[in-house]
DNA sequence: TTGCTCCTCACGTCACGTGAGGTGGC
DNA sequence: TTGCTCCTCACGTCACGTGAGGTGGC
């Protein structure tokens, strides 16, 4: 009327290792052995494993299993607060299957944020690690309003994406002043724009620091661009006539543009 | 334009022990570091960790995020497993709280059976263990008949709880009377109960000694109790003079009863 | 000088699982 | 003798967290 540890752990459904585990925790008692060392268990050893297998696959943590003692009467208080993290859990991980819902309905890379999963097709790599990086420091708003913004891709964009050192003066300008172009439109429906910590929870600096970090993501010809479509928008000749300044130079140097410093 | 170590985990929503985790998988590169060996981080950097932090949100192993590589592009198949293996959890979880639900609402001990539960407050200590150990043994139907014998409860189940080495014999007959009576009537509904090991899916040795091993929860008294109840309902004569004359001799030689062998 | 930040080990957490290496039972 | 079971360490898993002990920056 004794069993092995192995007919112990199959008769509690659980398995050998669980069974020497909860032993070296103190959870349940080692039962007499054998001459030869073997174990061997009674029905108090079943019934107790029982409780605590039981108490297991209803999540509650062994330790917490140790301090609830062996009394009969578990904690209800215990029981509830099992109960808010489950539920914590169970929306978290609907949460999450949502955002994978949209991600394998749209075909969008998992890394994108799920604001933007939707229109992931219309993203250039640059473009999707410009919005990674500024969700991480822009409120809600701000994202929405970037979001509208990018839906309105159109060609200017494409043609910003492909310059590269190739691209011919004349081409830059063109791209620059359609750029030009739209950044005064959007500026004005967004002033904030004009002052991304004013949009930042976590604090302006950090703010102002990564949308200066984007200037990474592109080429020095792109910037170029970018910093020429800027002066426009702002009608900044002086700082103009300067640019064409250094370009000439530059080129008559090294054949190629110096990006803009600052 | 570069970040400390604790900057870019502010910027990615996750702590410098994980930033240097990733590193120690060779998930995220090392940046450059200043003469003083405090690490500056680029964009690209940042840009690597929240796909990093992202994916590790959404659920995927780190492990299997170093294999997807740096590619944009995610297997869809592995987020279509991502997405079967959130729903089995979640499952699970929302039939833990469905028990714990039960639980609460009948103020019952966690470790039963969920069957069990709305009627935990008909059971004794000894009824509970033995329901843990038969529904480790019997098959759903069977345990469902237990069930229902269980709620028939009555008197005499609390006169054979309290029976014990005190009780005299002229009591311990009425009770046994009591029970062989009633086992008659569930031995005619559930034939069964005469034969436990053909409701048994995990093999009848271990039902049988399972349904053995119950012996261990009751006094000599109960056990005593019981035989008698056994041998009423079974109409056996023979062994009812002997269980009388062991009795007898018992008493004699110690006061009290040898409990039944076999 | 003080408090704050950064660095690198080394070990801990949680609930076991996976061998390694050896012995007993039939 | 062979295959199966049992035993006890010791270390591994997973995604980091928690110090310890030391240095740099202002």
């Amino acid at each position: 009327m004794a069993w092995s540890t192995s007919q112990l752990a199959e008769l509690a459904g659980t398995t050998v290792k669980a069974v020497r585990h909860y032993h070296s925790l103190g959870l349940l008692d080692e039962p007499e052995r054998r001459s030869n060392g073997y174990k061997q268990y009674q029905v108090a050893h079943l019934i107790r494993l029982l409780q605590i297998t039981r108490l297991a696959e209803l999540g509650v943590p062994l330790a917490q299993i140790a301090t609830m003692g062996r009394a009969d009467e578990e904690p209800e208080e215990a029981l509830r607060v099992l109960d808010a993290e489950l539920e914590a859990s169970i929306a978290k991980l609907e949460r999450i299957r949502g955002e994978l819902a949209l991600i394998l309905r749209h075909r969008a890379p998992a890394d994108l944020p799920s604001r933007f999963t939707s229109i992931a097709d219309k993203l250039s790599p640059t473009d999707r690690s410009i919005i990674m990086l500024m969700s991480r420091v822009l409120d809600d708003d701000a994202m929405e309003d970037i979001r509208r913004m990018t839906e309105e891709r159109t060609a200017i964009d494409d043609e910003f994406d492909a310059v590269t050192a190739e691209t011919p003066e004349t081409r830059r300008r063109e791209i620059a002043a359609g750029l030009a172009e739209r950044l005064t439109r959007t500026t004005a429906a967004h002033p904030w724009l004009g002052d991304p910590g004013s949009r930042a929870p976590r604090g302006s600096a950090f703010a102002e620091r990564a949308v200066a970090a984007i200037g990474e993501l592109y080429n020095r010809a792109q910037l170029e661009v970018l910093y020429r479509a800027h002066l426009i928008s702002e009608g900044d000749e002086a700082k103009l006539a300067e640019l064409d300044a250094a370009i000439a130079v530059s080129r008559s140097e090294h054949g190629s543009a110096e990006p803009p410093s600052g």
